[in-house]
RNA sequence: GCCCACAUAGCUCAGGCGGUAGAGCACUCCCUUGGUAAGGGAGAGGUCACUGGUUCGAGUCCAGUUGUGGGCACCA
């Protein structure tokens, strides 16, 4: 009998897919006996990755109804949704969506059977290649000999899938395209772009409109939009991925930085500052030059080309190899608000987020090869830690191993891969392998963070170089007076500080913690009566270190409530002729809440507390 | 860099077929002195991104450039 069959009507018609000894089969399939059979229905995470993967077909069949020309290549499922890649080069019109969409709606209602079916390869390879459909037919050449391919139709529509598959087009409906874009066809910018749909779809209306609200809701949070709102920095055309801080802004930039310097300084770095125009020849020979000379900004004077620094690491190196180095010097801790600069490519550009000039926290451990475990390891904890005090929980951890272009034999790369995995594991930190990612001088392990849409943005690093020290001839004594190479771990905790407080804005919404906030309360008038008081008030929490605005217009109180409330200050102090009177101020919190009338000691204990706080305070 | 889209006041946006620009908010001034998310009135503010073309005439049509947005590629 079936999956689907003998297990009552109701759950028969829900039935999207089976497992069977733990391994997904279609509705349809034949199984000997009921031993180890699960129903996977809508419910299912796995039964939504099915209806996600069988939407993403019903798009292929439907831009086919209406592009006859377009040829199908591959359509995976992905985080909320799906996308397929088409070559069809005179390309979709954004309003071809529409179209696509409503023929998408009438498969639906024919609730069209979905039926599988197997083909050698070499058959399949053939029968794609009459259909017209070369990039399937490269696509089954590229997969191993031997194996039967499975297909499943709908209809005229017909496509090679490892499945499963929802029983019918019935099952699938909650869905919406959301976006149109370009893909290079096989990830290779060399190859021919591809035209992508996206798309989100869900097992039910609901969810589906749920998943739409979040991403509106979300929009709001983006940096770019709250940068503008809260008059934190701006870019203009002529600086192109180039940061303009405002005032506020910056407040929370020196805040983050000097955070930072603290939490350095206590680890035992040493912070140091380099050029930032160095000649060519230093990126020559660290190699960088060799690998990035197309995203380097090069400037010329009398008759010298120099580069902007793109990175600080053989200027570090400068520093170390400035007298000799005992083996006891070492690890030797060196940090710099580094200022790079790097010609990013112009589509790269995407607000705080990726940016052609930009501070990295930056620094390098000097050391020797027994010392590097040691060090790697107390790094993860100490960016940890960080992490936690800016209120960051989930963080994605990638360990990037050798890349084909490299520099270095490969028992040093085996070492070294093998000191960084170590380091995560004693730490018990669960990440994930990235082979062939590494940079060209060593591997590295990436930290990343995910803005409110979900796009994931690598902060932290930490790379483990076992080359850059000799190519630029840095050395320390051993104890038996030789001379030997350090080893040099290259690390950042946020990355870049503007990726970093973007991604903070995006976090918090615009709502800083009170440590970060660029104005900490906003003394509040009732009448021009109190006037002076306030000014008294403001001037003694400034004089205690706190941020302080005053806002004595002439404007009704509701009014002057709802703009700081919406420039996200964390406490209003509000002041009538009842606290003149005595002496206190009515406290207001950015949630909204009533903290009710205190003297001012008591209220600047309360700011102190806050100011103190870190970790997650979100409100 | 590549594909697609977009660019009008400080911000958010209107401006069918081509006839020299409009709203709300913000801003300035006046009235209002009001107790926890928008009091009222008046005013000022635009080389319609830039360059070129078509046209008697271009914010509107065409081409190029720059920038931005969404993806892709890249990311030391």
């Amino acid at each position: 009998m079936d999956v689907a069959a003998d297990i009552g009507p109701g759950l028969a018609k829900a039935t999207l897919a089976g497992e069977v000894d733990g391994r997904l089969v279609d509705a349809s399939f034949e199984i000997a006996d009921d031993s180890g059979l699960r129903i996977i229905t809508s419910r299912d995470e796995a039964g939504l990755e099915i209806i996600r993967h069988s939407t993403a077909h019903l798009l292929a069949q439907a831009v086919q109804r209406v592009f006859p020309d377009a040829q199908v290549t591959i359509g995976p499922v992905i985080e909320n949704g799906f996308y397929y890649d088409f070559a069809y080069p005179p390309g979709f019109k954004p309003e071809d969506l529409d179209r696509i969409a409503s023929e998408m709606r009438r498969l639906v209602k024919d609730a069209l059977p979905v039926a599988r079916t197997v083909m050698k390869r070499g058959e399949a390879i053939q029968f794609f290649r009459q259909k017209g459909e070369e990039y399937k037919a490269q696509i089954i050449e590229s997969i191993p000999e031997g194996d039967e391919l499975s297909l499943y139709q709908q209809a005229e529509f017909i496509d090679l899938c490892r499945g499963p598959h929802v029983p019918n087009t019935s099952h699938l409906g909650q869905f919406k395209l959301t976006k149109l874009a370009g893909a290079y066809w096989r990830g290779d910018s060399n190859n021919e772009m591809l035209q992508r749909i996206y798309g989100t779809a869900w097992a039910s209306k609901k969810e589906l409109k749920a998943y739409l609200f979040r991403m509106e809701e979300a929009e709001k949070r983006d940096h770019r939009r709250i940068g503008r709102q809260l008059d934190l920095f701006h870019f203009q055309e002529e600086a192109p991925g180039m940061v303009f801080w405002h005032d506020h802004g910056w407040i929370i930039y020196t805040q983050v930085k000097n955070y930072i310097r603290n939490r350095l300084r206590r680890a035992g770095y040493q912070e140091v500052n380099t050029p930032e125009i160095v000649d060519i020849s230093l990126w020559q020979k660290s190699g960088h030059a060799e690998k990035f000379i197309d995203n380097m900004f090069i400037t010329e004077a009398e008759n010298r080309t120099y580069a902007i620094k793109p990175m600080n690491c053989p200027c570090h190196l400068q520093i170390f190899n400035q007298g000799l180095h005992s083996y006891r010097d070492l690890p030797m801790r060196m940090s710099e608000f580094g200022s790079c600069h790097r010609n990013e490519a112009s589509g790269a550009l995407h607000g705080l987020m990726r940016v052609r000039a930009f501070t990295q926290d930056d620094a390098h451990i000097f050391c020797t090869p027994e010392q590097v475990q040691g060090e790697a390891t107390s790094f993860l904890s100490l960016l940890y830690s960080v992490y936690r005090d800016f209120g960051f929980e989930e963080v994605m951890v990638e360990l990037s191993t050798r890349p084909e272009e490299r520099i270095g034999d490969d028992s040093q790369w085996d070492q070294a891969e093998q000191a960084l995995a170590a380091a995560l594991n004693e730490s018990g930190i669960e990440y994930r392998e990235n082979p062939g990612d590494g940079a060209f001088y060593g591997p590295k392990i990436d930290f990343s963070l995910k803005d409110t849409i979900g796009r994931v943005w690598q902060c932290g690093t930490l790379q483990l170089d076992f080359f850059m020290p000799g190519r630029l001839g840095a050395e320390y004594v051993t104890e038996d007076s030789s001379r030997q190479t350090p080893a040099m771990l290259h690390r950042a905790i946020l990355g870049s500080l503007e990726r970093f407080i973007g991604i903070l804005i995006e976090n918090y919404a615009g709502k800083m913690p009170v440590w970060l906030a660029p104005v900490q309360a906003v003394v509040l008038n009732i009448t021009d009566r109190q006037d002076e008081r306030c000014k008294e008030i403001a001037e003694s929490l400034e004089n205690k270190g706190f941020r302080v605005d005053l806002d004595l217009r002439n404007e009704k109180i509701g009014f002057k409530i709802r703009h700081h409330t919406l420039s996200r200050v964390p406490y209003l102090l509000v002041v009538g002729d009842r606290e003149v009177e005595e002496g206190t101020v009515a406290v207001r919190s950015r949630g909204g809440e009533n903290l009710g009338s205190m003297d001012l000691e008591s209220f600047a204990a309360h700011l102190k507390s806050d100011v103190t706080r870190r970790g997650r305070t979100f409100d």
